[in-house]
DNA sequence: TATCTTTTTGACCCTGAGTGTCATTAATGT
DNA sequence: ACATTAATGACACTCAGGGTCAAAAAGATA
């Protein structure tokens, strides 16, 4: 029989140890599996997206990602690994947070964009108004794409969610053009739009002193300078 | 003790089975961690990657890519999950096959452009090349893109080796512009064109009658409109 | 032919991510 | 008090990945 020693270490309740967690903001109680629905009933959550998140992030930084496992981040706050992973599908996901949600915020900038402009303007625009972050964002926004377009796992798991924010641009095209999101044209600005932000963020992590925005405009101008010849 | 009951079936030696494995075509013997070179003296490898690779890719199809474990592939031809793990770095490596190598030939469809080209016809012209693929490849380049484009580990996966051939481009581009590889215009380049290749897959795995290569000019063409407003 | 050398294989070991199951816990509502 | 509800944590399992090492199977050599 192989000796089942490990995991006998007393975790025990965690509001017994942090009985003035209670007070903390906890916005949307975000249960495990909806993200979205609150619960009034049944037992309390020990944690939520947030908590774990920055915990998770403050490991991931210091010992570095795949050095982390998902026992570190539930022993750091305290819950059990099978809980964090109730929280977020996968360790791949926890460095974006709640990036979903963001992207509805997408979707309002572009339609809120003003008819008048050309096409690739306000598609331009509101790439622009998307990267406008506030600052006080924790982690902030600079660590946070650092971490997830340097490490290895994060850059490929990445390209999932950069599928559903080239959707929200192809259906804005789609709309204005009177195609479907699936016709070239959308699909083909979609894709070309992310690859210019890619690049203005990779340059914005290797200079600490460079505007995103501005880096945002120097691609786009090198785009066109490149197909003018 | 737990017992160890599995893996007592007789696999054995594997040329007792097929003893006429030794007529096929094993161009390059591909030992497990070095790639190229070739070895005489030791024990004959007992698998090749091309024979991963293709027994590999038959259980994706028809299984599906997750469905498949690593145990699938070595007992459909014969080996231990260990050495399949030896030949490829990961399971999604399989599907990709020996790109690496089809990197340098992109280098070389580069290098070989004329100069007189304007620089976005010399790159286009050079993507337009490296996707030009024998047709008798097997699998067919048509179903193993279809295999990485939709499969949502191997979409991930894959940027890895998208960045391989991005800087193809960018050093192309940073040798004729006097600029450095990771500079903001060959950066550009190499994103942008990634972009517009990708465009034209994914409508080309959309519509079986439809051709690459016009497909690739099309998405340029959208490109260009799009800009011109 | 017997032995040495070289190289690959396969068995065995472990870690870690991810998932299903289910009793337990801790709240609300009656 | 008791029922209801919902999250947690313990447990068991599969699979990918990787380290280690004895055994296998060839060529080389005596």
């Amino acid at each position: 029989m192989t000796l089942r020693v490990k995991k006998i270490g007393v975790r025990g309740n965690k509001r017994f140890f942090c009985p003035d967690r209670c007070g903390r903001l906890r916005q949307v109680p975000t249960s495990p599996a909806p993200t979205t629905r609150r619960s009034l009933r049944g037992r309390p959550a020990a944690t939520s997206h947030a908590e774990i998140e920055q915990a998770a992030f403050q490991l991931f930084v210091t010992r570095g990602f795949e050095a982390t496992t998902l026992d570190d981040i539930g022993e750091a706050i305290g819950v059990g690994r099978r809980t964090i992973t109730r929280y977020y599908p996968s360790k791949n996901d926890i460095p974006w947070g709640q990036f979903d949600r963001t992207l509805d915020g997408f979707r309002e900038i572009l339609r809120a964009t003003p008819t008048e402009l050309q096409l690739h303007e306000a598609v331009h625009r509101g790439v622009l108004a998307f990267n406008d972050f506030p600052t006080d964002a924790s982690p902030s926004h600079r660590d946070r794409m650092r971490l997830i377009l340097t490490t290895p796992a994060l850059q490929a798991h990445s390209v999932l969610r950069y599928a559903s924010w080239r959707e929200v641009i192809a259906e804005y095209v789609a709309e204005r053009t009177g195609t479907r999101p699936d016709d070239l044209l959308p699909q083909t600005v979609g894709q070309v739009s992310l690859a210019l932000a890619l690049t203005a963020y990779q340059a914005w992590l290797a200079d600490e002193s460079a505007s995103l925005p501005q880096l945002l405009d120097a691609t786009m101008a090198h785009l066109r300078s490149y197909l003018a010849g």
